[in-house]
DNA sequence: CTGTTAGCGCGTTCAT
DNA sequence: ATGAACGCGCTAACAG
């Protein structure tokens, strides 16, 4: 139906030749920019709309050397946790007009630092999640002219702004409410080794120590798999409460228990970490730490709004708070003996 | 360090300079293409090095007509389903050196639509996932010289290509597994009235009729909430067993259910639908089906990749095979007497 | 095999 | 307020 198809699509100069005006009106009207007759507005919006033309987003990024775009690269685009993250900043950032690009490193530092570079040229700016790749590489990427900023990141000396949650803290909550209920010899089961959340939750279960209660670390991972394989060898230091690295190990730990007709509180305490939505419906519902997933990718676009905006931001590492969450698969320890 | 600072970023131009070479010798280096010397070669490789030099991608863009990046929209980023597909784009296509941009529709078909035109104008290829938009947006897309694949569309006259899943053959193993273990009377809780899943699923439950069992329909929707929520309603027709839109439902359920007292599945059976990794892991573990998720999204980026390469592609929809998956929900419904 | 040159579609001075 | 002309960084003919 209209003419655009004869001569492809439609660009500036077609349209402008359509209006009657000059390529720099076209321009000046469709970006917003300048100032431009109501006369001539008109009649060059009327030519863009008869031709169906929309301005290429790609000669504007060469002509402007900006794009709008934000690029994510995120270690595994299978944990619920992450993507919990990507959608605050994919929000965030939309509400600023920026599109966001995503990629996964599958967890390989070498991939990871190479998506980095090359997502980073493509973009305004990069957000890093729970990056995996060391210091070095770390700093490389500081050293680019484009805004670089890390989620959940090593919290130290990268020399990039990094905001995360208060593992520690979070951690602290739990086994302080573990201690009050009376429990005094607790297993913990860690999660993956490369993860830099971990070494802080780890951490916790030093200071436990204060509250009275005997933590005893074990290797399991992150996953509900790796939850239901460690249950048993928790099982055999005979605590009466299992701390996981977070909900899913949790899960895993809750199903071999039934399996083997352990009852969770009775029997034995349980908690996770991360209050995944799941969390509040299992029987028993799980005691957990609520951690402000969408808000730290939200915050974090705002942030790297900032450092795009030319705004100096402060590297130091920051932290959002957790929350305790008391649920059902923690009771007090008397009630088991 | 480098003497690239002083002059900004390296360009094909001051690698060309400092190599000693033209820019088209730099230009067929860097991107592979036409034939240069040995020795050459390595004089611009050593020079790019030098200087930091990564050819513009934009700039590459705008050159060649063509981004190797693939746009996709998908309804909802809180899905873990939709995750999965995305995952599977993500991977196929950067097999193939393709990057993937995602944007989120946040389940509002206007922004749908506004989005995927958008996206299209900066990907060679643009993927519906699960689109919400009616059908002559969907065929306004259609027009457009780039391709255009919906993923778990409509299935019908849009005249995209659309790949998605048997969720027809998939519901009706489960109404006949369901009647082979002596169930007559089942309550199927269905999804969100907009999906397009939802119609085919509801299919089922007529044909559920000549394996001999009668199936009465509830509203409920697609989370774990929803299903907890309609659970006492489902108990009210007095079923042998209730059969969910997803896994996510039944698990709302089974947790009702677990609060009422009511064994699974010793007094009602329960089914969902997806095998999220959740279901091999509750108690009791969730009979459903298996979809293949992450293959839906590599499967159709090959489709895609195909037709980006000019290949003409048959639009008839099509459909990835689903599988049943008994697990422990499920029981003979003699044993509930 | 190599270099020169003309765009790709747009923003942006600089005149007018 | 408007238009002409140049440049963003790169690729793709076309000569040589």
């Amino acid at each position: 139906m209209t003419d655009a198809d004869a001569t492809g699509p439609a660009t500036v100069r077609s349209v402008a030749r359509a209006a009657g005006v000059s390529v720099a009106t076209v321009s000046r009207v469709m970006a917003g920019t300048g100032v431009v007759s109501p006369e001539r507005t008109e009649r060059v919006l009327a030519a863009a709309r008869r031709l169906g033309y929309t301005p290429s987003p790609i000669a504007r990024s060469l002509a402007t050397g900006t794009s709008r775009r934000v690029a994510v690269v995120v270690p595994n685009l299978s944990n619920p946790y992450f993507y919990d993250i990507i959608r605050g900043i994919g929000r965030a950032s939309a509400a600023d007009g920026y599109t966001m690009t995503v990629a996964d490193s599958m967890e390989d530092a070498t991939a990871e630092a190479a998506l980095a570079t090359d997502m980073l040229a493509q973009a305004d700016a990069l957000v890093l999640v729970a990056p995996r790749a060391d210091r070095a590489v770390l700093r490389e990427l500081q050293r680019s002219r484009r805004p670089v900023l890390m989620l959940l990141g090593p919290r130290a000396e990268a020399g990039l702004p990094d905001l995360g949650v208060d593992n520690l803290g979070g951690m602290t909550m739990l086994y302080r409410h573990l201690a009050e209920i009376g429990h005094r010899r607790v297993v913990y089961l860690s999660g993956p080794p490369g993860a830099w959340q971990n070494r802080r939750r780890l951490e916790a279960a030093r200071r436990a120590e204060r509250f009275g209660v005997e933590v005893t670390v074990l290797e399991a991972g992150g996953t509900i798999a790796a939850g239901h394989d460690a249950a048993d060898a928790a099982l055999t230091h005979g605590p009466t409460a299992i701390a996981c690295f977070n909900d899913l190990v949790a899960f895993g730990v809750l199903n071999r228990l039934t399996e083997r007709g352990i009852g969770v509180p009775t029997d034995v305490s349980l908690t996770g970490f991360d209050d995944i939505d799941f969390s509040a419906y299992s029987s028993p519902a799980l005691t957990t730490v609520r951690t402000p997933r969408e808000r730290l990718g939200s915050e974090g676009w705002h942030t790297l709004r900032r450092m795009i905006d030319g705004e100096a931001v402060d590297p130091a590492p920051e932290e959002l708070a957790a929350e305790l969450v008391v649920r059902d698969s923690t009771g007090s320890v008397q009630a088991s003996a």
